[in-house]
DNA sequence: TATAATCGTCTAGAACTATATACAACTCAT
DNA sequence: ATGAGTTGTATATAGTTCTAGACGATTATA
């Protein structure tokens, strides 16, 4: 059950069995954990073992102990579902957490082949390029690189600096709504900027998003590469 | 770069970086690694740690080291790639390894509401059910539980015991070819049955794939759900 | 052949992880 | 109020990991 000698510390392997016990539902918000002393018991370690990955998750904020009464979830990783009208505040706030995102650059440049073809421009016509984070309850869940044309949304990135929101940006531009167009998904390995992002440890999983959204006449107003943490989300399709 | 106190040694970080570095192209099959010197350098850790994550890589058939000259790459982690066609025993024989498998198990039962829906049966009617692990030279790479409409391929099991290739399968029951009709990807984590199957440790990241392949008529003729063990595939889309 | 480069092995010490035992402090049920 | 259950803290020991330094063995190059 428990690998040893593999570079995995026995207690952060517990942590993430725990971990994964309330992302699959077993442990709902607000949920009782089993005590420490069963735990050692069924993973078959010493107790303070177990509160090493209970302190672990604590630390986390997944997890809140109160002494003499038992060790309770917090909150479950996010489950975040892909659908036609895909929106990181909305689905946060469904779960009763706090989105929050950062703009980390912003610079206008011309298209790549990939993002103009994604976009349906020519390659080198000028897009919007943006960087962002995002966070619930201040925890980062992913980072994203955006295109977007610049002739038809050029004050993209200064809509988005005040409001902090693609949906708002696009309204201020005239387009009230937008579908998913397309999406690709990937799994990947965490490299040092996913690390630094998101705050995870080099090698962690990554799923990785490549999406074109469009507005209500199929034109494309958004291309857009995102990176979650592996960890803190679970990806449902439809 | 390198997280400390976070549970997961330093070599073993080490030995995922150079792993990713594999899987994305940085060294090839029969590249030489940097030095044991510049490596301990580079991630700024002593010569000894180095060793042990290459010991590892080498332990795992991904390196092999030659003394007074340098690491070698055996083979890189297995990219694959999802498509209209998707076949386990090309993919691997493509990236010049060899291709294997194990059927676990194998029953007749009435389908489950989702194997029904995907199948376009209603539930109840019966279907093949069969579960299998795929192997790249012998390493564990997913496995899966699939079903298949009884009616249709009542010697589905008969054939796969047989053959080990579902596509042999299906032809043999007059399916000449198929596509794959539908695909959903998640990112999981390793529970104790993947750990047994993918011989993982709990916890490690794992990509679920659910499918449905369909014959050229667009009949859906196979339900599946994999697992791949994250840490030795690379999945592509498209 | 000699030299440089590189992996392999060895010894030693410090830091981290895991186990064991025990007691304190708090919560909850009776 | 009392007792049982549970988390919190402390001390000690053993095992593992990481660092450091040095030398041996093999390969590659001039």
């Amino acid at each position: 059950m428990l690998a040893r000698g593999k570079g995995i510390a026995v207690w952060r392997q517990v942590s993430e069995i725990l971990e994964a016990g309330m992302a699959d539902g077993t442990w709902g918000r607000g949920a009782r954990l089993p005590t420490e002393a069963e735990l050692a018991l069924r993973f078959g370690v010493n107790r303070h073992t177990v509160r090493q990955a209970l302190r672990d998750l604590a630390d986390r904020g997944l997890v809140r102990a109160q002494q003499g009464s038992g060790t309770f979830v917090e909150r479950a990783p996010l489950t975040y579902p892909i659908g036609p009208r895909t929106r990181f505040s909305d689905i946060v706030v469904a779960q009763a957490r706090e989105p929050s995102g950062l703009l980390l650059a912003e610079t206008a440049e011309p298209a790549s082949p990939l993002v103009a073809e994604a976009l349906r421009l020519r390659p080198g016509e000028p897009v919007i390029r943006l960087e962002t984070t995002r966070h619930a309850d201040g925890v980062p869940i992913s980072w994203a690189v955006s295109a977007f044309p610049a002739e038809r949304f050029p004050d993209m990135a200064a809509v988005y600096r005040e409001t902090g929101s693609f949906t708002a940006a696009f309204r201020a531009a005239g387009v009230a709504d937008y579908v998913r167009a397309e999406t690709r998904i990937g799994a990947r390995i965490a490299d040092a900027l996913d690390a630094e992002r998101l705050e995870i440890a080099i090698g962690r999983p990554v799923i990785e998003i490549d999406c074109v959204n469009s507005d209500l006449e199929g034109r494309p107003i958004q291309w857009a590469r995102a990176r979650f943490a592996g960890d803190r989300v679970r990806v449902t399709v439809g």
